[in-house]
DNA sequence: GGAACTGATACTATATTAATATCAGTTAAA
DNA sequence: TTTAACTGATATTAATATAGTATCAGTTCC
């Protein structure tokens, strides 16, 4: 079982980028070579992050991609469910048919409450969270004590 | 982010079969046609079950295959990992690495915090918990009031 | 006008998941 | 003692998801 894919993984380290970049436009380019993601891999995720409008772009030289919403209020969680679809227990309680097999439903009634645990988990991590940490780790910041 | 994949949902569902027929061999043709699990596929799942010792077979007519554990001790969390493997975040962290990618060492901290509580509660469902819900919706057993 | 950009889209590669097929060997029972 | 009902082992295919690449048109700045 995978939490992040890679697709995800390199969406968060891409908004990283643009959040300690607030207001300025900084180019695909930059970011793939800041963050090592795939250059085209990472054109195609920019667009769907176009898409869910957390960030904005401009064309043209000096262009680039600007995020556009408070790091704070981009949690890891939307992005998830951006890129990976909503956390799910199997097929089967998505189409809501009466379950075939009881089985999976007795479990889907446990899986429901883990997954409102982890949900609520990775709505509380956002990308200011995480940038702040890494301010911390790479000593621009002095952590409050 | 799918959290059973279709082998996992089914060895659940065939160790029930198995469980509520204790200390008898079971044919996977019955098991298939209960659950209505595709026959070939369920085959190759059982004899990883036999492998994991969850089951033990017999062969020849009349043989099949008979749970060889207390259902209480066979947990989601163990068929989970026996068929998908432990739930991690990302493979970087997998190759124990120092990430290139800070980001993700920032936030797998997070998340390994996230997946201790995950395996916790899938640790706590067993064959067993199923069963005996199973038994109480399908009116076997009255439930404790 | 040309270099530095994004928009859009099509394509390929790889891995994982799901399902199917085949044949040899074992056992119970008619 | 033969035959039907089984598992063991393994090979193959299909479907889907993930990851990565390529191309060309259009925009903007200088």
């Amino acid at each position: 079982m995978k939490v992040l894919t890679k697709k995800t993984d390199y969406a968060i380290r891409a908004l990283l980028t643009l959040a300690a970049s607030r207001g300025r436009y900084v180019s695909a380019k930059t970011i793939s070579e800041e963050q090592d993601i795939p250059y085209q891999f990472l054109r195609g995720l920019l667009q769907e992050l176009i898409r869910l409008e957390l960030i904005v772009s401009k064309e043209g030289a000096q262009g680039g991609v600007m995020i556009s919403r408070d790091p704070d209020e981009i949690s890891v969680k939307q992005l998830i469910e951006g890129f990976q679809g909503k956390v799910q227990v199997s097929e089967c309680m998505f189409r809501k048919q009466i379950c075939a097999n009881r089985a999976n439903c007795v479990l889907r009634h446990e899986i429901m409450r883990i997954e409102q645990v982890v949900n609520a988990e990775f709505d509380k991590i956002t990308i200011g969270s995480l940038l702040r940490n890494l301010e911390v780790i790479q000593g621009h910041v002095q952590p409050a004590v």
